[in-house]
DNA sequence: TTGACATATGAACAATCGTTCATATAATTG
DNA sequence: CAATTATATGAACGATTGTTCATATGTCAA
């Protein structure tokens, strides 16, 4: 696949274009957070925690999901830094952890409510 | 499976979440939209478009793509009224559709300056 | 220690995804 | 008309995803 002399029939937008993409690390985030919200259960589980922190089986009942299910997403999003947790005693409780993710929620909540 | 009886440690505050997920509608048109968002191809192409309206070879050189995966793309977008298109002679322009998508990339973009 | 409960995790599987390649369509040019 | 250019699309393929099931870990209570 040679992509390096791409016909290209506006030069100058095509750079202006360019030059605004963000770099590839940037985008690996940007796209990993948006890949994360793709998801049904996940996205549910986003915005339940935008109100409060729950444990893990009270997500299970949210999502109306098994809770094998519901922790294995938790990992995802605790792996994209989306989600932290604190357990206290058997339960652990998870709540947002970014900032960004909880404005990103409730911009898309307002707007979905438009 | 079984999810109806699932146990609740929290049941007020799970409904209290419960109440605030949306629909299943509007749940599927969130996703849909953050899906088409976590591909990067999709998102450079998408942060392209949102400085001006381009065509689809500008679009593959972007993308460092090719036409054909570029109008894949194109075509997921346009399903999704991300994007809409005008042709002129043999060429179709592309330009953001949905202002709500302007808005929310933007505002990531900012994010992602911080 | 044993049992019960809450959560985590690895393997496996079907389903979905994004690309490539070949081909089709649409518009322009000669 | 035929040839060329720009874009679209269907089929096929490997890669990734989300779930289920079985099992493991961690914590508490008896």
């Amino acid at each position: 696949m040679d992509v390096c002399q791409e016909k290209i029939l506006h030069h100058e937008s095509v750079q202006k274009a360019v030059s605004n993409i963000p770099d590839m690390d940037a985008l690996h985030d940007i796209t990993s957070i948006f890949k994360a919200l793709s998801d049904p259960n996940r996205l549910k589980i986003v915005i339940a925690l935008a109100k409060c922190e729950l444990c893990v089986c009270d997500l299970a009942a949210v999502c109306r999901s098994s809770d094998s299910a519901v922790s294995h997403q938790l990992r995802i999003l605790r792996n994209l830094k989306i989600v932290r947790y604190r357990r206290e005693g058997k339960v652990v409780y998870y709540r947002l952890d970014d900032h960004h993710v909880s404005t990103l929620i409730n911009q898309t909540l307002e707007h979905v409510k438009e």
